[in-house]
DNA sequence: TATAATTGTGAAAACGTTTAACCATTAAGG
DNA sequence: CCTTAATGGTTAAACGTTTTCACAATTATA
């Protein structure tokens, strides 16, 4: 029944102080130096008992745990699972590791509370999608000066953030559906998700802008899951003149549409398109594949774990209020075909260069 | 600029001593009481000052950080998110909070120290999905004594454990299938994964039992991922005499199945019936729909939590080798339908009464 | 009334590190 | 030969709690 094994068990073994078993281990006082000899000694020593340094112990002396947070709003949205998993990986490169907190879309005063506690013990924070109401958790965090950055937040001016330029995302969508001969195009998603209600905003402007045709019912407001997104996608086939073309504020959305479409006999894309919003894994295997706006969920990442480790290094540098736009890329795959009976009219005035194709 | 509140400025402001502060604000201890006169001061003080204990310090000193920590194995497994989920709200119920690690399928050396050293901060750890390799994390936290259940991770002797009779839920499928006419029937799924395993020995050794029809190539291995289920639902219909129905390892390969048949232009249903196993949120939603095996992930996460409580409750009872085994129930949804030119034939020997039919 | 038990509190010793300040010893410079 | 600088190391003071132990002051018991 071994006790624990402390600092001062292997520096009585390697005769040494328990001073310069600490240096040894951590050397990172670069200004005092230490033998070659008696390194070997206490590294020895170390191994031979197994010695970890008391997480608690040298946190209560250094104030930091090493340990970063991400704080996920939704752990059943693929696309910030995706960004997730790249920042897991970034961070990694760097040598530190990430951990996962849940706000499971509850941004209830309970569920924050017991978040900021968590968040006491990190280095570090990142907040991942958008939560509403997350005022008190910056308080928090401001207070007890702990780093922190936010990611597909929808744009913020409390944080440093990284950000998708929804506006040129939902053009490049619409541009795409209006150069296959689209007026009526739909819009769904979900208008209390702030990055999503860009979006929304984004085609209302220029639909109107551009001469589409956006009869009643044809922006309609729906949850972020396949289930919500089927209702709502029936809802639109009823309408007396039911919409040539689907908008989704998101791939997950558009995904539930298409079952939804395919379940009631509706061709896509031959009868009426659809495009996504964000790039998802299923976004390539779904029947229709989905044509959609990506999001380059790696650059996103490691630009938001960036700015983290820009604010941790020089803790007083203004960077508060820095924010990152990446762009949108234009992912052609089947799920749109053009009109049947295309309609004549300018395209809209937007630079195609950026398109890309795949399969 | 403020300074951080420590107990000491609490107890001065209160004009008590730092011993009372520590025990008017903590009370476990009910042995020794407190005037209510002092406790309203030391609140006052504590209130005023919005003082928080120093997380560090405490743990330090009481060895326990009150955080408990979740390592999954792969965050782009949903039917190990929605366990997860669970495994939080039963959490929250009794007023601990969880934190997710991400395994992110990679045991290599590197990650799985890094994990180690996170799990020295938790109080307790829940392995969730089989980590194939994982000894050495095992082994640390062992060292460590810290409380750890595994959950979804196959039947293992090295830890208490949650896991569905995997054996069961294969002949609820099977049975099905078979009362359906079904003779001809491909098998899916990944070998690597444990619990998996399981699944693919159980349908070998009833199909073989049963007189099932096993040609070569109706066992295929495949990652746990759509895409890899695609490209094998390709290989299965291209056999001399593909199957008339496939059962699917999981509900994510079975969606893959699915996507692929339909893009091929194979009808699900009717021309071949599938099986998933899991019931995640998409077998539902997917169509057409699927009909599977569900393992309650509610259940599942209960008896995991509740086995870490007692584990933690009472450390030295010897409750490190049980196990529990949650029964599946088949759900009935539109993916499978009876063979054109039924097969003659007995039924297995499944008692139905578990059957249970959903949307 | 003397003694024992109870109650509420404070002093101080952990907990296991990190690190600032200090001290030998040896090498180099004039 | 004395001073200075460099090298390699030690001592001891934090870090902010929790908790044991001791100790008054009060109340109950003999």
């Amino acid at each position: 029944m071994s006790r624990k094994v402390t600092i001062a068990q292997v520096a009585k073994e390697a005769g040494v102080s328990i001073a310069t078993v600490s240096r040894v281990l951590n050397q990172r006082d670069g200004s005092i130096k230490i033998s070659a000899e008696t390194s070997a000694l206490v590294h020895a020593a170390a191994d031979q008992f197994g010695y970890q340094a008391d997480p608690f112990a040298s946190a209560l002396r250094t104030r930091r745990s090493g340990l970063f947070g991400t704080i996920i709003r939704d752990l059943c949205d693929p696309f910030l699972i995706k960004v997730f998993i790249e920042m897991q990986r970034a961070a990694r490169e760097v040598g530190i590791e990430l951990l996962l907190g849940n706000a499971n879309c509850d941004i209830s005063v309970a569920g924050r509370q017991a978040k900021i506690m968590n968040s006491l013990w990190f280095d570090g924070l990142i907040l991942l999608g958008d939560m509403p109401g997350d005022l008190n958790l910056i308080q928090q965090v401001r207070k007890n000066k702990k780093a922190c950055v936010a990611a597909v937040s929808g744009t913020r001016h409390d944080l440093p953030s990284v950000n998708l330029d929804e506006k040129v995302g939902v053009l490049l969508a619409l541009n795409y559906l209006y150069a296959l001969g689209h007026r009526r195009i739909a819009c769904l998603g979900d208008p209390n998700l702030l990055g999503i209600r860009e979006r929304l905003s984004a085609f209302q402007e220029y639909a109107g802008q551009n001469g589409l045709i956006l009869e009643d019912g044809y922006m309609e407001a729906c949850h972020n899951d396949q289930r919500s997104a089927a209702v709502s996608a029936a809802h639109l086939m009823q309408l007396p003149n039911p919409p040539t073309a689907i908008f989704c504020g998101t791939d997950l959305i558009a995904i539930g549409v298409i079952n939804q479409l395919n379940r009631s006999g509706v061709k896509v894309p031959d009868d009426v398109s659809v495009t996504g919003f964000d790039d998802i894994e299923e976004a390539s295997t779904v029947f229709p594949s989905l044509t959609t706006i990506s999001q380059r969920a790696d650059k996103i990442a490691q630009q938001a774990l960036d700015l983290l480790l820009k604010m941790i290094e020089s803790p007083d540098s203004p960077i508060e209020q820095e924010t990152i736009l990446v762009m949108p890329e234009l992912v052609i795959r089947e799920s749109c075909s053009p009109l049947k009976q295309p309609a004549a009219g300018p395209l809209l005035g937007l630079n195609t260069q950026n398109w890309q194709v795949s399969l």
